[in-house]
DNA sequence: ACCATATGATTCGGCGACCGAATGATATGG
DNA sequence: CCATATCATTCGGTCGCCGAATCATATGGT
């Protein structure tokens, strides 16, 4: 199975998909605004209203309106919403683990050095 | 720019699109059927029709009727096909600079070595 | 030799993820 | 207090893909 197919039914079995994801992640411990979100992941802001409602509809999410200013709606993470991260983060290493599995410990190693090096030199934040 | 992007309008300004290339690669230097190419695309044979119609219409691939069975129809590049392809591959070179630059040299061949690897692990080819 | 069945290509309708323009609500500066 | 900007949303469209149906050709059993 290509990687990222197991990863899409591991995120089925709970009811999302992979692109729900980057949302999870970043509303995680940030207050972000749906324009925040947008920017960050790459994705026209209606791309992700259409995101939101569907974690909205899963219990996921809250847009809770910016008191400071009412036009932003800020996204937070329920209890349910940082259980589907915690799954997320588990099924991504489980990909990890997937694709690495042909390579002994060094290579594996080496890739796992290689794409640090590469995300870390676009910008990409490994907190 | 994301890399892909960069690699996508370079594409476009030969008129051919990023799927197209897996068919050019495969199609060059052995003579294959449209669902031999559906399979190891990973793609549907729906899909290679249609990706050969736009070949075709661009002069760069002919059907060709096989003579032991008259069913398969073998895509066979034009020179065309061929000047296609080698745009192609230049153009992935430039993405994969773009995408190491800012790597230094040591780091850059570790990325190299260790891609290789991992795709060499996954059954690729690198001929 | 003939027909049932299998296989390759094609067509067609639909889906999922995305974009861009238009709309409505709220904020802000002159 | 109004013109303008900004945020969220809606709506229509595009692109790449899939799956089922169809048509042509091949093949094996009787």
């Amino acid at each position: 199975m290509i990687a990222t197919a197991g990863f899409a039914a591991e995120l089925a079995a709970v009811g999302i998909k992979p692109r729900h994801c980057a949302v999870l992640e970043l509303a995680r411990g940030q207050a972000l605004s749906q324009l925040d979100i947008a920017h960050r992941v790459g994705v026209t802001p209606s791309v992700v209203v259409d995101m939101l409602d569907e974690l909205e509809d899963l219990g996921a999410v809250r847009r809770v309106a910016d008191p400071g200013d009412r036009r932003r709606r800020v996204v937070e993470l329920t209890t349910k919403g940082r259980s589907l991260h915690r799954h997320a983060v588990r099924a991504a290493a489980k990909a990890d683990r997937g694709l690495l599995s042909g390579l002994d410990d060094r290579a594996q190693a080496a890739v796992r050095a290689s794409m640090a090096r590469l995300g870390a030199a676009h910008g990409l934040d490994f907190s």
